[in-house]
DNA sequence: GCAAAATTGTTGCACCGGCAATCGACATTC
DNA sequence: GAATGTCGATTGCCGGTGCAACAATTTTGC
């Protein structure tokens, strides 16, 4: 299959980064990857299993779910076109801990894992750019877990959501900006109950730390909301 | 300086596993690695730092410390000889979320991630293991943290304590096993007071579900315990 | 444009678990 | 042997938050 009207998405990735479309084509060719196309609801990778390839999204939206000990499943993450999953995985002999399944209709590419990690000599320089990117990649996984870790130990939930607010606003790069969570996501995000979110969110707005409005926030008393951390 | 002596120890490590004599001469001899003495107490790693080295404890014992929001700093990990610390780090431009102490007088040397990721062609085989090494030993620290976090998520104690006492079973093997960590330490790690961690366990005592005494544990009933983790 | 579904806010109640204080067991040091 | 420090267990108190139920509002599907 002819990838190259995908060549923008694949640029855009944290994988393919920048790439140029010579560059594409000589490694695409090496990599001889697969493609397939899914229906609303199957699954592109099923939790307990290996895998030994990269994915990425090229078109459509995907929503990762992990199996909770008692049977049910809840979503983690939800990816859309340029998303890439399995990155993490693959590298590891971990089974998956997750599921994935395409939220619309879909179709993925997948980059057998030991094409990338195994530079062939005439590629070069961009398949060198290619493995720091995959480590590039999978660092920033590690250390966006490792700052919500952060998130769940702390032991209130004004503690938490004042956190939170705080490093959205950092990422925002203004005290106003929106998220695309429902009140019930970011309770699952925070974990917390969302009656106990609004309640907190709530008591805060009255106090003048913030102000909300369905998936927008506005930080009011950024000092204010600091010391709220320390307590 | 002559490394020689301390290949064993290298060869130790999920970074050079398993590498020949010839073929840690010939990389080392190419990484031109820097190699640093401490005294305890003295810090490898600052937090808020950047770093492009990765490093490896040769001699002695260190802690990672995190700072907390509120100014002071707790334990996260401890290693000892063998260590591998600024593994995650190196390949991301993220800043050090901990600081690295020495714990007693000690040896580290430091592998210039630039050389790690980018392979001069004369030492393809073994430098291509240490490649797929560097991303097994990170994928592998992801999932260490994505199971803290399915463990934190848990919102009952007795649940996350289960879940904790299951999942060392079945890393030890066997239903009686013992661990390095105090009721304190523990308590931190499943993110709970140390007298509710406790109360917790005398309830699940004499319930029959397990047997305790220090860091000893014992799994009385596992199917029974299996199933408070569903609530 | 209407009904159904989703989202958010609110409130009363119960209870888990954090906190602080105290005790006993044991190890270490002088 | 006394003094000190570390570790685990226990207990009473009470505040934060999960839970359930309902109302208000928005969004979605037809």
């Amino acid at each position: 299959m002819n990838l190259r009207p995908y060549y923008p998405i694949l640029r855009g990735t944290s994988l393919l980064r920048g790439m140029r479309d010579d560059e594409l084509d000589k490694m695409l060719d090496c990599f001889a990857p697969r493609v397939r196309r899914y229906q609303k609801g199957e699954f592109l990778m099923l939790a307990g299993y290996e895998t030994r390839e990269v994915g990425i999204l090229l078109e459509g939206s995907i929503t990762a779910l992990k199996n909770t000990p008692d049977g049910s499943s809840v979503a983690i993450t939800e990816m859309s076109t340029g998303g890439l999953f399995g990155d993490v995985l693959s590298g590891s002999s971990t089974k998956s801990p997750v599921s994935v399944m395409a939220q619309t209709d879909c179709l993925a590419v997948y980059l057998p894992y030991d094409k990338i990690i195994h530079p062939c000599a005439h590629l070069h320089e961009s398949h060198l750019q290619l493995l720091q990117n995959l480590v590039l990649t999978i660092s920033n996984k590690y250390f966006a877990l490792d700052r919500r870790v952060e998130l769940l130990i702390c032991k209130s939930l004004r503690v938490r959501i004042s956190l939170w607010l705080l490093e959205q606003a950092d990422e925002a790069g203004q005290d106003t900006f929106a998220v695309p969570l429902t009140r019930a996501g970011l309770a699952e995000y925070l974990n917390c109950d969302r009656s106990a979110l609004s309640r907190e969110l709530g008591r805060m707005q009255r106090e003048g730390l913030i102000e909300t409005f369905r998936g927008s926030f506005k930080i009011l008393d950024k000092e204010r909301l600091r010391s709220q951390c320390q307590e």
